[in-house]
DNA sequence: CCCAAATTTGGGAACGTTCCCAAATGTATT
DNA sequence: AATACATTTGGGAACGTTCCCAAATTTGGG
């Protein structure tokens, strides 16, 4: 099935030079004779030449190829943040190889092997929700291969990360509900150790504390953001005795979620409850009443931890401080607040 | 920066056997024996030994990868495809390289150029709306490389295809809106060089065609599916002198930028205008008033399609029929119709 | 016209693996 | 004990490229 692949010796032969010209002519060496390179370059492309990744790659013991590791693919966030990750990777002149880790952890130490295979020159990645323990991104730093986290890090590795203002995103949100007079304001958050689930969590405290208001520890539930367990939260935060005016969610797929099932009870949004979510999702505008959320710059983060990624590559110190980039947030008031 | 690998060599000078017998036992050969075998993959193990794909590769002539490339990302259609994908591609022991043309027929070039270098064993694609020229694919079958492909697909070749039922899908929609009594159907398609829209249009001719309904030039437009201009053809035909009574979209995006534009306008969905789109996407559930839709299955797709390529790689007879895989496709009948 | 310097080319090792063939060792049969 | 045969191992070529060093060729200045 699979043809001969025409070789530089092919090209040598024909040409009757030997194939270390050859090479050269192909790979932009200054010192072959212009017409040399020329014939090379015509029968090259005559004989529809293609360099073998493999040969270069043995020699050179690089890929100039990143890996990215994203937990999953079914919302537009991940998508998109490849999009740009791509673009900065393409113009460095590497290649981006995609795999998703369908927030599993053994699936993500899978595609971490897999990376490994492709001796990839540096890898992204955001963890999925299970992952607790990180030897097989150890893994890579013994073998010298860097690494970049971004969106979901983990908080113990000595590692360059690219995070948005959760903090302050859900500051924002959180003091923007207060100012439309709610007061009971739940938060439904992901798993505990997600980082930002943390931060976004410090966020909502601290503003209800900046507006002297009590903490309420049952309006606080924290959920492994299986979309389908939504209903079971909102139906918890309905009953409650003292029902929350308002609902500051993890993300923008749960805030649909919510919104929809807060509508089929017949409450008013935001009149009964207002509801808020995080990281502008298409859908997001297009649900009624349109959703309030917290805007990150999806593509920039794609881009900016692939610039982080190429710096280490290019560098050889060994010690140098890894930078932690926080991206700005911002708040998109619409109809549901 | 990059450490020392450690190889074969490295596993053999240590336990002072040949690298043949640690290759051996690494790759599982039967004809090694039990405890030399154990005592390889312990130290493989202890040593965090990876094989190398670039020797691998080199000496298979094979790099157990394919490569996928989609001409978007940023809707859910082809994320969700790619999962697929991926799932049968894992399966059979093989990677997959995933990347997208950005609608560009010069990045799709630049990609398929990229697979080449990566060696990549079989190729899935679907084509961008500007794709004329096929050059670039016809090299792959030159060089014995099998292509495979899904939705939008390149009729010129003779390489197996995945579609789905998309006249049918298209004639039970339009019959649909007929039997809900609109008769002035109006049908916003996409670029007419796709195959697609070529078959869309044609379930929609005769299923007008069926019900004594004639056909109408004016209220069949092609547009180029950039989401900004929907709001041209949308106006066109909401300024017709006989506006239609019912939009028959190509797809889901375009069908709830109408919806939206259409609701602006203060015109009542379904009663003066229904609205249809194809795929059902996520946010077709969402939107108000819900999109009726044409449901294909994206993943199965996605599944065939890898099918289909590792049945040509596994196969060295060179002339079989290329098959055609047509999936079901259904009609979902929500709000908006 | 010759020598030195600059330019251009060729030869061959190296990258890490697989795989074929032959060699060595072990086991059974007569 | 000798032969045949099965099991296990080692040696080395091959895959396609890069890169170093040396050889060949051209160029230029005196």
């Amino acid at each position: 099935m699979k043809k001969h692949q025409t070789t530089i010796i092919d090209i040598a032969k024909e040409l009757g030079i030997s194939k270390s010209t050859v090479s050269r002519a192909l790979t932009g060496h200054p010192s072959v004779h212009e017409q040399t390179r020329d014939k090379v370059l015509q029968l090259a492309n005559e004989l529809e030449y293609q360099r073998n990744m493999f040969s270069i790659g043995l020699m050179k013991r690089a890929s100039r190829t990143l890996g990215i590791i994203v937990p999953e693919f079914s919302r537009s966030f991940f998508p998109q943040l490849i999009i740009g990750a791509q673009e900065r990777a393409k113009e460095a002149g590497y290649n981006l190889i995609i795999s998703q880790s369908d927030e599993s952890y053994e699936t993500e130490v899978s595609n971490a092997r897999v990376m490994l295979a492709h001796q990839v020159d540096g890898l992204l990645i955001s963890i999925t929700r299970e992952t607790n323990n990180f030897d097989h991104l150890k893994l890579f730093q013994r073998k010298g291969i860097p690494i970049v986290f971004f969106n979901r890090v983990c908080d113990e590795m000595i590692v360059p990360k690219v995070i948005v203002e959760d903090y302050e995103g859900a500051f924002a949100a959180v003091e923007h509900l207060i100012a439309r007079g709610k007061r009971k304001i739940a938060h439904l958050s992901g798993p505990e150790s997600l980082s930002i689930c943390k931060r976004r969590k410090a966020g909502y405290t601290a503003a209800l504390a900046k507006h002297n208001i009590a903490f309420d520890e049952d309006l606080v539930v924290h959920y492994d953001l299986a979309i389908n367990k939504v209903k079971f939260y909102i139906n918890y935060f309905l009953n409650l005795k003292e029902r929350p005016d308002a609902i500051f969610c993890i993300n923008d797929p749960t805030a649909i979620e919510a919104i929809q099932l807060i509508k089929k009870t017949g409450l008013a949004i935001p009149g009964d409850i207002a509801v808020i979510g995080f990281s502008n999702d298409f859908a997001s505008s297009i649900i009624e009443p349109a959703l309030t959320t917290v805007e990150q710059p999806i593509k920039e983060m794609g881009r900016t931890a692939t610039q982080l990624l190429l710096d280490q590559i290019d560098r050889d110190v060994a010690n140098w401080k890894a930078p932690t980039v926080v991206l700005k947030t911002q708040l998109i008031v619409r109809d549901s607040s």
